[in-house]
DNA sequence: GTCTATATCGGGATAGAC
DNA sequence: GTCTATCCCGATATAGAC
């Protein structure tokens, strides 16, 4: 792998175990074995990492979101029920999220420092929006709820969708990094039950066999 | 009022205002027409301005938390309804939120650096915790949602607690920092609406009433 | 591409006069 | 209590050799 790379790599496992500030350039290149003004020919500077690494996490959520649930894919078959195509979706990208934690534990901070960051965030912030949306409508399919009340369950699903690592992180401080993907699909599904019609009791029990399976697989 | 009260005001304005990151000891000072080393009499560098507000807000909040809904007050009739007693209550704790907002765009960061706001924030979240459990006993007194339900009510209540502010600001970028709280407030109680019984329409109805109401008076 | 050495700079912190 | 002046340090950034 060439150096501006590993570079990328290296900083991001940084940012995410010791937090964004806490990690200099010239940690980075401690932790490569390079010398910093090796990292400085590829980069400079820590901004300019920040910015390249931003700009790889924006195109790989993007992709994800970008397409919701909507084409079958390797994973998703398109007979499979909503609540199957729901779960793996949110598992998806809330796995990728989970790569670039570090984002989401400073994410006033960063939007703050960088433009980028900030309109980039905002984009996904729209598209995250839009995906729990069409993800509702197909899972609410016959539901009666009103629009209000969908309105604000798509945006406390969005606000979920973007703070439950950090949220994870301040409530429980042990490490339960593998789980606290599915706990958080979990979470996020258990919104929509109450509105989901007939088939709400089927649903939870897909939703919690599911969760089961994965969390024992994990362990 | 004393220059170390002053100072402590003046942080938490600037804090809020330019996020904590951005505000150096040497600026409060500034802001204050004080010089850096007046400063540095009162408290030994910003850490300590950081604990010393913190201990203020800890105490503020913890009292408010404490007696959810439980005493009637100035303001709370026993006789009145839940969902009258409920918003009032989130509101007074939103608000307080708000008066410190900085902790929450930088939560993660801060809880890292120091201790004493981890441990802080930590048993804030459990009295957040308990207080919508106690809320949400007295609001869904005759529910018959399942236990494991009410346990991903509270636990988006409370996340929505702690994020509400942030994540108002990374969407609407503009400032409507006064209907902030009542956005939340109603966020907040209409995640509890589909668990409600007979009177869930009445509730709505009592709800959007009072929002409306309130972002009218404001403007 | 990579290294070592060094310059720079901002913010934290202290000493001592008033 | 408050000021001025100064020191110190860590992190950023550059220069120039290899």
């Amino acid at each position: 792998m060439k150096t501006r790379e590993r570079i990328l790599v290296v900083a991001r496992e940084l940012f995410n175990e010791q937090g964004e500030h806490n990690v200099a350039a010239s940690d980075i290149a401690l932790a490569m074995d390079i010398s910093p003004g090796n990292l400085y020919y590829h980069f400079k500077g820590k901004d300019a990492i920040h910015i390249a690494l931003f700009s790889v996490f924006q195109r790989e959520l993007v992709g994800l979101l970008g397409t919701p649930l909507t084409q079958p894919s390797l994973f998703i078959d398109d007979e499979d029920s909503p609540v199957i195509r729901s779960w793996f979706f949110l598992t998806v990208v809330l796995e990728k999220m989970l790569e670039y934690r570090y984002l989401y534990d400073n994410l006033s901070d960063l939007m703050h420092r960088f433009p980028e960051i900030d309109r980039g965030c905002r984009r996904l912030g729209h598209l995250k929006f839009a995906a729990c949306e069409t993800l509702i409508a197909e899972l609410l399919a016959n539901s009666n709820a009103s629009p209000e009340r969908l309105d604000s369950l798509v945006n406390t699903m969005a606000m979920t969708l973007t703070f439950w690592l950090p949220w994870n992180q301040m409530t429980h401080n042990a490490d339960q990094s593998d789980v606290i993907v599915h706990k958080g699909v979990l979470q996020l599904l258990s919104n929509c039950a109450p509105y989901m019609g007939d088939e709400q009791h089927s649903f939870y029990a897909e939703c919690e066999a599911l969760y089961r399976e994965m969390v024992v697989a994990v362990r």
